[in-house]
Parts: C-alpha cells; sequence; structure tokens
DNA sequence: CTGATTGCAAACACTTTGCAGCAGA
DNA sequence: TCTGCTGCAAAGTGTTTGCAATCAG
C-alpha cells in the first residue's frame, strides 16, 4: 500500500491540456535531414514509427507505442522501435522522461514547448503543466554554476485535488511517523 | 557518442558540499519507531543498512550499498537491501531518485533539506544544489492544480563548466539540426 | 511461540544486441 | 552495389519474489 507512494503505478493516464497533435510535415522533414546529416536511411518502419508518435498525447511509453502500431496492421519491432525511439531524441524530437525505474517516458518536444508534470501518488494520475517562471529560475540556477542548461525535468509527487477526499493518508496504512518527521520535501 | 546526450553515463560522481554524515541515533530512533508502528522488526541487517545508508554523501545506488557492506565483512543479500531501502523510504528516511533508466538512485532526507541535480551530459558528473525558490515555485503550482506536494525531483541536463571548453558539441557528431531545433528546453 | 525476516535462486520486465537476410540511395 | 536497416531471438541487468530456515519480540 505505501508501496504506492514510493512507486508510480503503472501506465500514467496523462491529463492533457495540450494541441492534440502536431503537423507530421514539418517534423518528418526535421527528422529526414538528420537521418541525412547523420548518414541514416528514412526507412517506412522509422516513417511509420514517427507518425505514431506525433499522434500521442503528453506522454507515452515505448510499449503503447508498439501496440498501437500492432493494432493498425503494421509489424514494427521492439528493437526497431526502441532504436527509432533513440535517434528521435539525437534529432532533437523527442525526449526522454523518467518517473520511476519501470520504464522510459517519452515526450515528444520538436516545436512545442515542454512540460513538468505533478504526479498523483495515491492514483497515478499525471497532470502536466508548463511555468516560464521554472524555466527562468532553471537558468538562474545554471548560471550560477557555469552550467550549461540542454533540458531539464520537474516531477512533483504528491496528491491530486480528488485523492485528497478520501481521509488522510490511507486507511490500513500505519500513521506515518507523525513524530520527527523529515521537513515534508 | 551523442548517446551521451541521452543516458546518463554510469556511476554519477557527486558533487557535494552537503554535511559528510548524519548522527546515527536519532534517524536510528526514527527508523524504529516506524518498524514498531508498522509491526516490523529491527534486525541488525537493517541496522546495519541504516548505517551504510547513513554514511553515504549525496546520491548512491543499491549496488553500492551492498557493495560497501560486503567490504566491510557485512553478510547483507540484495534481496534484504531492496528490502530495507524500500522500508527506509516509507518511513521518510530516504527518497529514490530517478535520473535514468538503468537503476534507482537514493538520496538521504531524513534531518536535512533535499537536494535537486544538474547533470553533466558529457561527463556525468552530478552536482547538487539546494533552492528555496524552487521550493516556493514548486508550492505555488500545486497551488494553482489544488495538488499537495508530498516530494519532488528537479534534474537538469546540461554541460558543465569543464566539459563546455572542449569546442562545441562533439567533433564526430554531426550538426546537430541547428534548423528547426526545438526550443531549447 | 509466532509471525516477520533472511538468503538464495529463480523469476521478471524493460531494453539492448548479435546476426542473417533485406533494402534505401 | 554498398551500407545501413529490420526482425527475431538471445542476452543483459536492475529489481522483485517464492520459499524454507531463522530470529526478533
Amino acid at each position: 500500500m505505501s508501496e504506492a507512494a514510493r512507486i508510480l503505478p503503472n501506465l500514467p493516464k496523462i491529463a492533457s491540456a495540450r494541441p492534440q497533435s502536431l503537423p507530421y510535415e514539418p517534423v518528418c522533414a526535421l527528422f529526414r535531414r538528420y537521418l541525412h546529416g547523420s548518414n541514416l536511411k528514412f526507412t517506412p518502419e522509422r516513417a511509420m514509427i514517427l507518425d505514431a508518435v506525433l499522434r500521442q498525447t503528453g506522454l507515452f511509453e515505448a510499449e503503447r507505442l508498439v501496440g498501437e502500431l500492432q493494432k493498425l496492421g503494421h509489424r514494427v519491432s521492439r528493437a526497431t522501435a526502441y532504436r527509432t525511439l533513440a535517434h528521435l531524441q539525437d534529432a532533437g524530437i523527442l525526449k526522454q522522461v523518467f518517473f520511476d525505474n519501470k520504464q522510459s517516458y517519452y515526450e515528444v518536444i520538436a516545436g512545442r514547448q515542454t512540460y513538468d508534470y505533478l504526479i498523483c501518488v495515491a492514483t497515478g494520475k499525471v497532470i502536466e503543466f508548463s511555468s516560464d517562471k521554472l524555466r527562468k529560475l532553471r537558468d538562474e540556477i545554471c548560471r550560477e554554476h557555469g552550467f550549461e542548461p540542454l533540458s531539464h525535468q520537474f516531477h512533483i509527487f504528491g496528491l491530486s485535488p480528488e485523492s485528497q477526499n478520501t481521509a488522510q493518508p490511507a486507511p490500513t496504512d500505519v500513521e506515518r511517523d507523525p513524530v520527527g518527521a523529515p521537513t515534508k520535501d
């Protein structure tokens, strides 16, 4: 039970307020340019995967991608999917996101702003948000350290509004050491 | 090569400015209180693991913990280490951190402020920092979403001062699509 | 005493990789 | 034609789990 607070429950249901999908053309052109510049080839498999990727709203996992492609009757192996996801990252189209130690999640970043996430440890629900203040703070922190930022990940784990109703922490879960608890943070 | 920008190189070398170690007594008491309250037992193995955990500075992996314990002649199985790490999280003593899809990292949070990280994608070096502004911004964002924050993770991936000298991006790495690149972020 | 704990080894799940045949450019 | 690409199945690896013996309270 208390496990829920530690490990993110399975596939997150993303609450997305972002545009449904992105125009395929420009991103595809970007990908082809990247492939060409790296002596790689633009194959039907890669095209299908990019297509499926752009159809995603919010975070998604490799598994979902493969599943959707198979459902469409397309025959793409896991290996190719993973290999292509890597290329898409190098091309600056995708960003890999780490929420848990089970699997990687991916987020499309090409041509759109990036998002950060609020993760409900009770329900596993993931809420996206985008904050300019955060980006500014990030740059400020980097400046202080002479660091050149390339990307970032900001995950807030907590309780969503819905899950807060259901009483305190949890029924069967013994009181979470109310005393001496670390500075909640 | 460009992989370096995607996957965090092995075990990070933490640049830590935090106090070397934490007094064992109070944290141990906290742990015992938690165990007692959950009908769990305080065993020698758990004591040794907690001890090793508190000896860590900055982030560490399960592997390192087991290694250090064995080096000290203590006989603790991986299974027990992982099981205890889970309990330590539930007790609010540890926080699990996700940097990559290879393994989990852990950070002691009991009685100290938490940290966030700057990760150099070129060298794998990890620099800790702590920011009140970030905590405030986090709370502000949560308030806007009716979310109750429990913990967070903020990772900034980029280039450390040292790695910036060595020319542009990388020698063999073809130009990273200068055109149409996503809003670096 | 009794239920929780431990170590071991097997199981797991996501991801990566070797290889032989296939196919962009 | 010359590389790079694909699928498959096997290998990898961090983490979890079943189980019988052991131990804390």
